[in-house]
DNA sequence: GATAAATCTTTCCACTGGCAAGATATAAGA
DNA sequence: TCTTATATCTTGCCAGTGGAAAGATTTATC
């Protein structure tokens, strides 16, 4: 049988996406800090162990959760891009309100995704991910050009430059420095100030003439 | 007696200067997710609960850890400030390199710095050990209009300009996503590399004329 | 149907942080 | 100086954590 539920005690059917669920959830809940393994096992109701053989250890499946908040990552860069104006900045703006979305959506995941170091392996699911979300954006500065993204060097430190200013925001942002309104279905305003700052922010020269 | 150092087993003389040491130490060698209460006390030489007699708890050391991270944050500008060029822009961009300076002299600090929420009580240590850090760099962007800091608004967004920049470039650049050589005595080049990108990324115009 | 493999459980261990109670040093007051 | 109070540190204990080892149960393969 190739269903995804099962109802037997044994042989979950699903298991790894289940922990997955509840390792994200907790994470949001209570944070990474406050992350413990037992947990996550006891939500979905199976032995603290069962983790192991699908993650390896604790390490095996915080990276399991930063490949796939690097997924979520790219999904919110690509959901906005799509409702964005159809100009390659507008694009390239709408890029970064989705990477702004993602971090306000889930702080302790996006802190999970970028606390984690890069690591040597170039060959690791992680590594995939990370590169798929890095592509997106070199692409849509690559189209303020029109040019292929990444085919030169200065092109490249575009990106950096784009990437360091979403990403700086987000950081102090979730930290508490910069006064944000949360996400929050009461303040549907929240996400228009957030967008304005950012725009503002990154657009801001401040060379003296 | 008001010395120091002591002998004695008992009444160490200078424990919470001695805890935090070895904290650091700790966190520069092993990070902040295998960090230690049980180890930080051994390394001292004492129980493992005579750290709570100063600290609290475990979140109680972590915040005096980022206390003095914001103060060693400052140090590093002032530093590299004071060797600067005696131009405002060139003041401004020393700050910068500074903050880049601490984030590589101790990854684990810094994360553990900007980790921390920065929290609604207003008269932390913390607390005041951060504004002091921010009212440097809001007091570098100031001379660069000839105001007083924060005498307007849009300074104030001029100020979160620049902080996101130098943010966002030494967290990623923490987490591997930009290639950057570590502080390395064996290359000394490493420092001018950094200064040179910060400058690059920091500088560059990315809204299409 | 028998054998192999994958998946999950049970049991155990070293380690962690915090609490409570006790020991020892310094400080304060007579 | 002697006594009392306070600050500082230790000991002993406890629940909770992650991982290793070995066993149980289900699914896959031949």
């Amino acid at each position: 049988m190739t269903g995804a539920t099962k109802a037997s005690s044994y042989h979950h059917g699903d298991l790894r996406r289940a922990i997955l669920d509840a390792g994200e959830a907790e994470l949001t809940e209570r944070g990474l800090a406050a992350f413990s393994l037992r947990r996550v096992a006891a939500r979905v109701g199976v032995s603290h162990t069962a983790p192991s053989h699908h993650f390896g250890d604790t390490a095996g499946m915080i990276a399991a959760l930063a490949e796939r908040g690097f997924g979520r990552l790219l999904a919110c860069m690509e959901a906005r891009q799509a409702s964005a104006a159809d100009t390659p900045y507008e694009r390239l703006m709408g890029s970064g309100m989705g990477y702004l979305d993602f971090a306000f959506a889930n702080p302790a995941l996006f802190r999970l995704v970028f606390g984690l170091p890069k690591g040597p392996s170039p060959h690791s699911d992680l590594h995939r991910a990370s590169e798929a979300a890095y592509l997106h954006l070199a692409q849509a500065v690559a189209d303020l050009h029109g040019s292929a993204p990444l085919a030169h060097p200065c092109a490249q430190e575009e990106v950096l430059a784009c990437w360091t200013r979403v990403h700086g925001l987000a950081e102090l942002a979730l930290s508490g420095y910069i006064p944000l309104p949360t996400d929050d279905p009461n303040n549907p305003e929240a996400r228009a100030e957030r967008d304005a700052l950012f725009r503002s922010l990154f657009e801001a020269n401040l060379v003296p003439r």
